[in-house]
DNA sequence: GCTATAAATGAAAGCGCTTACATTATACTA
DNA sequence: TAGTATAATGTAAGCGCTTTCATTTATAGC
């Protein structure tokens, strides 16, 4: 591999003046300039990126840390990220939480040790203060899905109290007064804020909040369908059910199937996060939108705003989610 | 951030000694080890993986290539390659190649400049001499789901054929005999071998090939959809539908359902991959099951093994899929 | 106790760049 | 035309490690 010295002494100019004509930031003349390139193409010269980084202090790549890397909620988050940072050339490393504290933390730990100039964190299990005490050292951190006060501008969110009353509040104003809920998990500040939602909808509709109707899943399909087992076994009769994810929706959807029940004539059923399983599933789910793709994006251009420079970038740190209409919802028949 | 300089210092040895204990490759004396891990302990060092990087020639980063990050197959792979690559603590720079020669080229380009010490593959568009002169360069490759006889080594593969022998074979032996399919793009080795399977069990079994009952798509559902379409118009009746990918299965289903055909009852389906979707659709998907994460483990181990000497792991570079019976396939009704 | 050998440690070069600073060439002013 | 400001280029010192080779220290043999 050629290095910046065999080009410096081909194009007959110092190492300095080819390491600026890479970095185009200093002012070369166009004939030197011309020369140094000749040179490079000539010898296919490939600038060796670790050397750049020790010299620089920068290496042009940017850490995430993801709950998981498989499932459908990820992948469309890496993509966006992925793809705005190419283009910016810079690269992209992946490391994976598990959703656990220990393990979040040492995925932290371990994207630090490589060097990152930068982290875009989906963490769930770690606590705000830790956040808050990484954000103070020198490594910036931009947070998907997770608000905290003191880091607003490094958090990039979707409004899921809105979403949990949009789901809900769409049930209301078609009719439905008997409505059940399937929660996330009440330690993750999702699932929190979308049942915040409902209730704030089922307030504004005057209808009552039944406990009997209420159930706390874990945002997987298992959980969804032990879920509706459970509510159906209460006895209490109820025409909707608002699902804090489309998993544990299709999951109280095929219990809602073996019991004979018909989606949406007798039981209308809405999830949140717009998976693409939302389509697969039948009848095809009707959800709230999580533009979760858009807002990798948006994290990956925080960092090239405020990490590269890039400063012509327009940032936008809350999202509004926004229903999606298809079949799994209608109004209940009287 | 302490330098190994100040590591030494303090402990009161040299440079190279405390580089010795980080990479304990050289004997050191209990004594002065304890000294120097009591001096790093003290003053919160970690070493710095890009100078590292620089002095070794080794960046202890695999490059990852796949199709898209989103989408269900994918993660799968990264879920299987990070965790076992991290185990080891190399990190994982990842890259997207769209299915298209320009782009995969380009996505091997940025991963070579960015000096990863090996390339795990998972390409569709470009060419196999592409990949051969590639592989002959001083960048060890890894083939995902590709097979190249000059390269089999480096291949970790499905036996893609067996796949599709097996699962028209299942349909076959339940006592089908007008069965459709529809394949994937032929230009995809992995959509010709499954077709080449097929046509095996087809024989095997004695049954007529008919091509008015075979479509091609191009793995996406939509395709699954239209390609259904088409088959049903051509007015050939057929008891069961093989389909290249769960995808298109999906899609199929879907048409089916439209239709008025009942599944497994008047039709039965099956399908390939085994993605997640296969559990969600009604009735779920009887499939083939390709074990892409197990893969993806698989080609980091080869990677850990044949470039980072951690001689004690066993390959296995091609697997054998298996059926996974479900809800969509059936025997004929008579 | 003295040399031969092995084990532990240190000195220093170098990995391929960036960049502050020094120097030289060029353009402009009066 | 000398004098000065400015643009273009060069020099060389690092960045924080690894690793070869030389040196020192411990161990053993006689």
């Amino acid at each position: 591999m050629a290095t910046i010295y065999q080009v410096s002494e081909l194009a007959g100019v110092s190492l300095a003046t080819v390491s600026r004509v890479m970095n185009n930031n200093a002012r070369v003349s166009e004939a030197t300039r011309n020369k140094v390139l000749a040179a490079m193409e000539q010898l296919g010269y490939r600038p060796n990126s670790i050397a750049q980084s020790l010299a620089s202090n920068r290496s042009n790549s940017v850490g995430i840390l993801v709950s998981e890397l498989h499932g459908p909620f990820y992948g469309e988050m890496l993509s966006g990220i992925e793809n705005e940072c190419r283009a910016a050339g810079k690269h992209v490393i992946i490391a994976a939480g598990h959703s656990e504290e220990a393990s979040e933390k040492d995925g932290i730990e371990f994207l630090i040790s490589r060097s990152c100039d930068a982290l875009i964190l989906h963490v769930e299990a770690v606590s705000d203060d830790y956040l808050i005490k990484l954000a103070a050292g020198n490594l910036p951190i931009v947070l998907i899905n997770r608000y905290i006060p003191q880091l607003q501008d490094n958090c990039i969110c979707l409004n899921n109290e809105l979403g949990g009353y949009l789901a809900t509040k769409q049930l209301l104003a078609q009719g439905h007064t008997q409505l059940a809920y399937i929660s996330g998990p009440m330690w993750k500040s999702d699932a929190k804020d979308r049942y915040a939602g409902h209730l704030r909808a089922m307030a504004e509709f005057g209808v009552r909040f039944d406990t009997l109707l209420f159930a706390q899943g874990d945002f997987q399909d298992s959980s969804g369908s032990s879920c509706m087992q459970q509510l159906l076994a209460q006895g209490q009769a109820f025409t909707a059910l608002v699902c804090a994810n489309d998993e544990m929706a299709a999951g109280a959807m095929e219990v809602a199937r073996e019991h004979g029940l018909q989606v949406p004539q007798q039981l209308s059923i809405v999830g949140f996060d717009n998976l693409i399983l939302a389509r697969y599933i039948h009848p095809k789910l009707t959800t709230i939108d999580y533009p979760i793709g858009e807002m990798g994006r948006m994290a990956a251009r925080w960092v090239l705003k405020n990490i590269y420079q890039q400063q012509a970038l327009q940032l936008k740190n809350v999202f509004e989610p926004v229903v999606v209409w298809r079949e799994s919802a209608a109004a209940p028949v009287r």
